[in-house]
DNA sequence: TCTTCTTTCATACGTATGATTGAAACAGTT
DNA sequence: AACTGTTTCAATCATACGTATGAAAGAAGA
């Protein structure tokens, strides 16, 4: 089957990268597991990293306009009234689950290869991944800012953090969890309603006492 | 400045693997750093790996140790009653937050290495890894059934995985958070009370429906 | 068929890597 | 001082890596 080759790079990469990392992963690995020639990835994408960043590209472009595309219907549906904090976060946290069959084969790669990526690579790179996401987060943070209004800026950063971090943990770590037995027959549907459930839950908890906005600002 | 050899490998290997990532650390930076030869890694360590792996546990026994000892007393002050949910988090939580002053120059570099430690390394480092931990997340998966009993192990087990998400995430994100401005001029503490506000009504959150236990497993 | 452009290939290059070695320096003991 | 075990060192090894090269094969058009 010979198929388009930089389809196969590609397919091959995500799965190599999300399996063992990037840098662990030679190039040669990839290109012998593809039956391509070593030299196609430079041919293709130039070198290793510009790789990476196609393979995130590939599946990342379309996980993030979806997102936009879901807290849009949100925000429409709430007209001028606040929009519903868990509607957000589903927005926000279901598109890199459904994407792909998410674990499916193919999908549960780039998932954990997602959850890696985030302490991977050099700080260069990581700003360019950052900056796809950068405008994502912008809008969802101003989207929960009207939803709890007595969060704030700085609450609100952190708690998205704390959300992503669950998010991409869950991916990376999931289909470890699974495979573990631990965490019972749940299916990635189940996972996402449950960390949907969990974040709204924190993100509705109530403001840090003693903690309001510029208090520390002395120290 | 003589001093320990041993010391001074730990100390610039924790900074550096914290820093670019563990693959992407040559021995000899970490050498010519800490002004030792080569050959001493070798000798101290007997590998690459194991040193990693003495990095690691330097600072996570006594972090483990820590969340087991507040666990106690928790489960003490508790009696035969259900432990109080927010008290069992904060056991988990806070140790790593106040070791060696986290968020110092120190803790921080190694608090980033724990982070990234999941994407960097291969299966069965990952494994030793874990091992250290699994004692710790079985004692307080436990703590937290008796606190939330209507949630089922599957539940806990991956409210636990979204947990330490948080957790690893603040760690290894929050230094970044707060450089750009965003965060507010929180300190490690305040961030610690949020992310246990947040974790613990995220633990509280109703028991996903549809979802009973063994339901799923018709599939 | 000839020409031109794209893609693939085997192979090589230069370098960086983790590990090893054997001798030297050191420290403690007798 | 002489001996002994430990630690450090410069130098070397074999290998693995990302990338480059130049020739071959393929595709498309005239």
């Amino acid at each position: 089957m010979p198929m388009d080759t930089r389809e196969r790079i590609l397919d091959v990469a995500e799965r190599l990268f999300g399996e063992r990392g990037f840098p662990a992963t030679p190039l040669r690995d990839i290109t012998t597991e593809a039956g391509v020639n070593v030299a196609s990835v430079n041919y293709h994408f130039g070198s290793k990293e510009a790789l990476l960043a196609e393979v995130l590209e590939r599946r990342l472009k379309p996980i993030n306009a979806r997102r936009l595309e879901l807290l849009d219907a949100v925000e429409a549906r709430a007209g001028d009234g606040p929009p519903e904090l868990e509607a957000v976060i589903r927005a926000f946290l279901s598109p890199p689950f459904h994407s792909q069959r998410a674990w499916g084969d193919k999908g549960r790669n780039f998932l954990r290869l997602v959850g890696r990526i985030h302490g991977e690579t050099n700080e260069e790179f990581r700003a360019t991944f950052v900056k796809q996401f950068d405008a994502v987060l912008e809008r969802f943070t101003a989207a929960l800012h009207r939803a709890r209004p007595e969060l704030d800026e700085a609450d609100l950063s952190w708690r998205m953090l704390f959300m992503v971090g669950s998010m991409a943990f869950t991916m990376s770590w999931g289909p470890e969890l699974l495979a573990r037995g631990r965490g019972g027959g749940r299916d990635p549907e189940d996972v996402l309603e449950s960390l949907v459930l969990y974040a709204a839950a924190g993100m509705a908890a109530p403001a840090p006492l003693g903690v309001p906005a510029v208090a520390t600002a002395a120290r």
